[in-house]
DNA sequence: AACATTATAATCAAAAGTAATAATAAAGAT
DNA sequence: ATCTTTATTATTACTTTTGATTATAATGTT
């Protein structure tokens, strides 16, 4: 929560590396030497002895650890509480969110945010990008998510996350180990696609005229409704497909599918939240803030 | 210590006033109520309610008040600890003063160190500017503490605490109660002096000179040996005299004696530490460092 | 020597502080 | 009652300080 400096000197502490922690702060390392040496000057000694390669806690060091521990329980223990005492005051939340956010990207932020704010109800709807919008305008739900910009005057749109549309294969997948192949050796390789009108299909074919590549030219087998459609309709083929990295992360880290690469294409595009103009309930506000602490946007 | 938000929320919980927490603080009402709303919105809630001429903890202020009060003490045990581990490293810190700042101004930084760092020894000697600046060259004081500068090669000083030496009387004096009389007034006035030779006598005759004002004119009735000497002579007499401020701080509170601000007339100097040039022990360090803190130079 | 890691220095960006002043509500005066 | 006066917090524009970054040096390991 607050006391910075302590944080960066209990990652360095676990860590044992100002560099390795630097990473995990996500700021650069001679921030971190910095933020120790002041906490050294502090106590008047040293924290980590510095042996060459590596670092260890100096007895000061081991001792300011237990410590900041403790420091950090009481912090939460704070914060718990006062969140309690939020989820006391209102009600329940309702968002809509059109089908790739509201099955890979929202369920995630949505358990930590559970965790943090216990009490407070979230009821989450499934809809295509049109009725998000309608639903936000027509006050059913407080807050959308869609998967790309549009531009009605009554709504706020805001973006919190970027995607990117990549060329997915199986596995046994001839492709599969490739590191990248150009733009002509596309039109080789079977592919599947979302079934047209989806959101995700346009954003591709943008891109192809965007680098002057035909839609006929490609090699299209196949039209499916869903993403977890021709995710399992992958899995036993010879076939690619473009499909949002957000949907397939976790086969990714498996090993079960791998990204192929293909040179000057980068088809990329954010992810938006809207609400109505200067409609703002203090949940909605709670909720916002915890996705932009998440996204860091 | 750390997290100074915290501290300006408690600060303002406990006076129940933004303006007195930012004097406490030695900052403006301006960055205290900056810092509140931004613990405000950190937690999403009023942690006051500000109802015009004052203001008063709301139920989530209270609660963060109890918890805040934990987090300290957690820092203060940190803190502590982390102390005791210093005093086992060295022994004892000798520190020789000249006799003004022996007297007046050290024994109550002295008591605040010995609380902060039970265990650190120290030994203050009592002895003229001189011999103070010759024990720090031959090394046998860490320290010294002089009341103005000289020129020493081989020291390094640094000025830590203003001094400004006023004309002091007697709550009988007839000049008590009036809060300021011109240079040419003054000549009426009987006054006890230092003796020749003293520093405190040596920076009052230069600022006279500076004004043109010759010493003759004055009506020096006695030259006493010593600060005390001379308050003593001042209580049954209806003399002033010329002394350190710092010197009569407790006689002013009472309001045994009185300051006599003397128009277009004010003598000032600076009390100066001295050390060897880069001569640090670690007990030295620790030391200066307090004091730094304490007046804040 | 090559590598990995921390330290240092110059520069830039962000946060906190200040001064001046507006806004607001309570208290006192007419 | 209503109009100052007073005491307090809020706001704004500006300055200072602190923290972060980039690039590079120094240092110990392999």
């Amino acid at each position: 929560m607050f006391d910075f400096k302590l944080q960066v000197f209990q990652s360095v502490a676990s860590r044992l590396s100002f560099s390795k922690a630097a990473e995990d702060l996500h700021i650069t390392q001679p921030a971190v030497t910095r933020h120790i040496r002041q906490m050294e000057a502090h106590f008047n000694q040293k924290l980590f002895k510095r042996k060459g390669n590596s670092i260890a806690l100096t007895e000061a060091g081991k001792l300011l650890l237990s410590h900041s521990k403790l420091i950090f329980q009481q912090y939460e223990k704070a914060e718990f509480d006062m969140n309690s005492l939020i989820d006391k005051n209102e009600g329940s939340l309702r968002i809509a969110a059109s089908t790739t956010i509201a099955q890979y990207i929202l369920p995630e932020v949505l358990a930590k945010f559970h965790q943090k704010f216990p009490k407070i109800k979230i009821h989450l709807l499934n809809m295509n990008t049109e009725k998000v919008e309608k639903s936000v305008m027509n006050n059913s739900v407080e807050l959308g998510f869609i998967e790309g910009q549009s531009k009605n005057r009554e709504l706020a749109y805001q973006a919190f996350l970027e995607d990117e549309i990549v060329l997915v294969v199986d596995k046994s997948h001839p492709l599969a180990k490739k590191n990248q192949i150009s733009i002509s050796a596309l039109q080789d390789v079977p592919l599947v696609l979302r079934e047209k009108g989806s959101g995700t299909r346009e954003v591709i074919l943008k891109a192809f005229q965007h680098e002057n590549l035909k839609v006929e030219a490609l090699n299209i087998e196949l039209e499916l409704g869903s993403s977890e459609s021709i995710k399992s309709y992958l899995a036993n083929g010879h076939s690619g497909s473009f499909l949002s990295i957000n949907t397939v992360l976790k086969e990714l880290k498996h090993g079960d599918f791998y990204i192929v690469d293909i040179e000057e294409l980068q088809i990329k595009r954010d992810f938006f939240f809207i609400q109505q103009q200067g409609h703002h309930s203090k949940l909605n506000s709670v909720f916002l803030k915890f996705l932009q602490h998440h996204y860091n946007f």
